[in-house]
DNA sequence: GAGCACTGC
């Protein structure tokens, strides 16, 4: 890095320049009460052409911009109209937080109780009751209800919410939704003509809502369904585009900070980098320019924000900024969508995000790739907002007007890009078939080809493509089916407690070993106590039970100490527990005794994790390398294992992802004997 | 030699 502080360093230049130095006006407005408030919103004006046009149509597209209300108010409109009839209101969102604070948010405009009129539903989390008429759910929780009620006859009004996220979950929700929309007006004629007097099928009205220009293609898909606008309220945005592009995007966004800093009213700035590592490196690089900074300016305080931080670190971004200072927050997409930090008034946009891509190859053993690409329209468009949330904002684009023309409008929906191998399974059970159903974007046959091989390898399917009784098995599971067909091993070889133990922390959403890169010394002496000689697996169980064992006699902040001491994801760990509390009832369901232990003893451990893993396994080369077992990559095993630079005949791992190699990530040492008979067909007799 | 973000009764 450069010594020269910022002022020396050249300017990057945005155009009309001149716009930024004018005034900037701050918002204000005296609270008032919610009911005037709701009134107030741009819908509210809408609100008895909207039930009008509901009314009438099965299927009904509305576009609402960020601030129009739509989220909250729709559903209060159906109810006020008495379109829920006997049936309850749910309203889809992808994220959890999103469902549990929409419906405190509804509740309290009602004035009810949460969980009497409105409540929500998420995993782990129901706060419903039985006069519960719109209920807010995330969208997996909506996918898990299908299984049980095929026609979700529960509902007679479902709102899908953010579509244009076009999660995984929400485009199977789409598409289910238009046959079983199909289905239900057939049983309620039939139930009119008297053909089927005792069903209580009553018909679906649909409502999609997005918020980009998506629309016409959830048009197409629901027979050309009427459009709705709804205008929305925001603060205006002032944004700027870089002169010409520019090469280095984080030593870009260091001197458009200071830029900012120096020469810009208060206002905290929110800067959009891809990943940890981006992160990391521009904090430093800001604190010691900073330092360097005579007296009379403004201290900088950095605030890094991504999924994997501990806790008590991303809440370094809520609290106030203390006066006489500036904040800098340094996010990854976490804060385009997921959260909203207050007092931001400029942002800061690299153009850059890192996408997850799961790469099917015709041998079986496909990979993740993880890679830096550049965002959207519709991204740059919602990290633009994120300075207009409470007054006029700014926003400094380190690409050219240029540039922003020729991104894409739009991400690539989710069913293009990731692994099909759990919606294979559901729909499987649901008595349809993934490459026949009608989706909006139909997925890659390559990767339903994949799917379909993934789970003919765990048993799952048969010869025929036929769902197996163990497919089904796995089905009830709430996780990924390969560790689904683990916890099922684990029945034949006496060892289901320790392996749902494991299972609930792969499942769980962050790592149980944190990873805090200038302190990997002082982790990895830490985790030695829990390290287990076959690997990561092991491992892992080990931490989970001297934390138990600990946790028996201390109380709570003894307990977060010792995670602390121990670099150990305290919320993982909470995670964790809930999910094997699932995993152990889904087992008594399914007939298997989740009490089954063989304490100490790692092979039977390890034989379950290999039947679930031959697919993700791979052999030692006589060059030292290890090449997929079903597959053609050289993989390496990933630094942060206990296994890194360890050379074992055969390893078993949890994942594959591309970065700057293709690293295997939760790796644990297997004698190759493991292999011979839990596979149906191996290459070469190996 | 090192991880974008979500979700599951």
């Amino acid at each position: 890095m450069s010594l020269h502080t910022p002022r020396k360093k050249p300017r990057i230049h945005f155009d009309d320049d001149e716009g930024l130095r004018k005034s900037h006006s701050t918002s204000s407005g005296p609270s008032s009460p919610l009911q005037k408030q709701r009134e107030q919103l741009p819908i509210a004006k809408g609100r008895d052409a909207l039930i009008r046009e509901i009314r009438e149509n099965d299927v009904t597209i509305l576009l609402g911009e960020t601030g129009s209300g739509k989220t909250t108010q729709v559903p209060q409109y159906l109810l006020e109209a008495g379109m829920a009839g006997k049936g309850m209101v749910a309203v889809t969102q992808p994220r959890r937080v999103a469902a549990t604070s929409l419906a405190a948010r509804v509740a309290a405009e009602r004035g009810v109780k949460l969980g009497s009129l409105v409540g929500y539903s998420v995993r782990f989390d129901e706060v419903c009751g039985a006069d519960t008429k719109i209920k807010y759910v995330s969208d997996g929780m909506l996918v898990r209800e299908l299984l049980s009620d095929p026609l979700l006859s529960r509902y007679s009004v479902i709102v899908l919410d953010e579509a244009h996220e076009r999660t995984l979950r929400t485009d199977f929700l789409i598409a289910s939704l238009k046959s079983i929309q199909v289905k239900r007006k057939q049983a309620a004629d039939g139930k009119r003509k008297g053909k089927s007097p005792s069903s209580e099928i009553n018909p679906l009205k649909i409502i999609v809502m997005s918020a980009t220009l998506d629309a016409e293609k959830f048009s197409r898909f629901y027979h050309n369904a009427r459009i709705l606008y709804v205008k929305g309220r925001q603060h205006p945005v002032k944004i700027f585009h870089t002169a010409v592009s520019q090469t280095d995007y984080v030593e870009s966004a260091l001197r458009a900070f200071f830029q900012i800093h120096l020469d810009q009213p208060p206002g905290d700035v929110l800067i959009f980098l891809p990943g940890q590592e981006d992160i990391e490196s521009l904090e430093k690089t800001i604190i010691s320019h900073a330092k360097r900074l005579p007296v009379s300016v403004t201290n900088v305080l950095v605030c890094p924000m991504y999924a994997s931080l501990p806790p008590s670190q991303q809440a370094r971004i809520f609290s106030a900024t203390p006066s006489k200072m500036r904040k800098c927050i340094l996010a990854t997409n976490i804060a385009e969508t997921s959260i909203t930090i207050p007092g931001v008034k400029y942002v800061i946009d690299t153009g850059k995000c890192k996408e997850k891509r799961y790469l099917s190859k015709d041998t079986g053993g496909g990979f993740d790739t993880l890679l830096t690409r550049d965002i959207t329209k519709a991204s740059a468009l919602q990290r633009a907002g994120r300075a207009g949330r409470e007054g006029p904002g700014f926003c400094f684009r380190l690409y050219t007007e240029e540039a922003f023309n020729n991104l894409a409008a739009s991400l690539e929906p989710e069913i293009r890009r990731c692994s099909l191998t759990q919606s294979v399974l559901e729909l499987k059970c649901l008595g349809q078939d993934l490459e026949t159903v009608e989706f909006m974007d139909p997925p890659d046959i390559n990767s339903v080809i994949a799917a379909l091989k993934t789970l003919w390898i765990i048993g799952a399917l048969g010869n025929s493509n036929e769902l197996t009784p163990l497919g089904r098995q796995m089905a009830s599971f709430p996780v990924e089916p390969y560790l689904a067909r683990i916890i099922l091993a684990s029945s034949a070889h006496g060892c289901t407690s320790e392996v749902i133990d494991i299972v609930s922390l792969l499942s769980s959403s962050s790592s149980l070993f944190l990873d805090i890169s200038d302190q990997r010394d002082a982790i990895a002496s830490a985790r030695s106590k829990f390290r287990h000689p076959s690997g990561d697996h092991l491992t892992m169980l080990n931490a989970l039970r001297a934390y138990q064992e600990m946790a028996e006699t201390e109380n709570k902040s003894s307990r977060k100490e010792w995670c602390k001491q121990h670099f150990l994801n305290e919320r993982t760990i909470a995670e964790a527990l809930k999910i094997r509390d699932q995993l152990r009832s889904t087992c008594g369901r399914v007939g298997l005794d989740w009490r089954a232990s063989k304490k100490d003893s790692e092979e039977p451990v390890l034989r379950s994790f290999t039947v679930g893993l031959v697919q993700q396994s791979a052999l030692l080369q006589p060059d030292g390398s290890y090449k997929q077992l079903m597959g053609h990559s050289v993989v390496k095993i990933h630094p942060g294992s206990t296994l890194a630079d360890k050379k074992v005949p055969a390893i078993i791992f949890d994942e594959l992802v591309y970065t700057n190699h293709i690293y295997a990530r939760g790796v644990s040492s297997v004698p190759r004997s493991y292999f011979n008979g839990v596979t149906p067909a191996l290459p070469n007799g190996s």
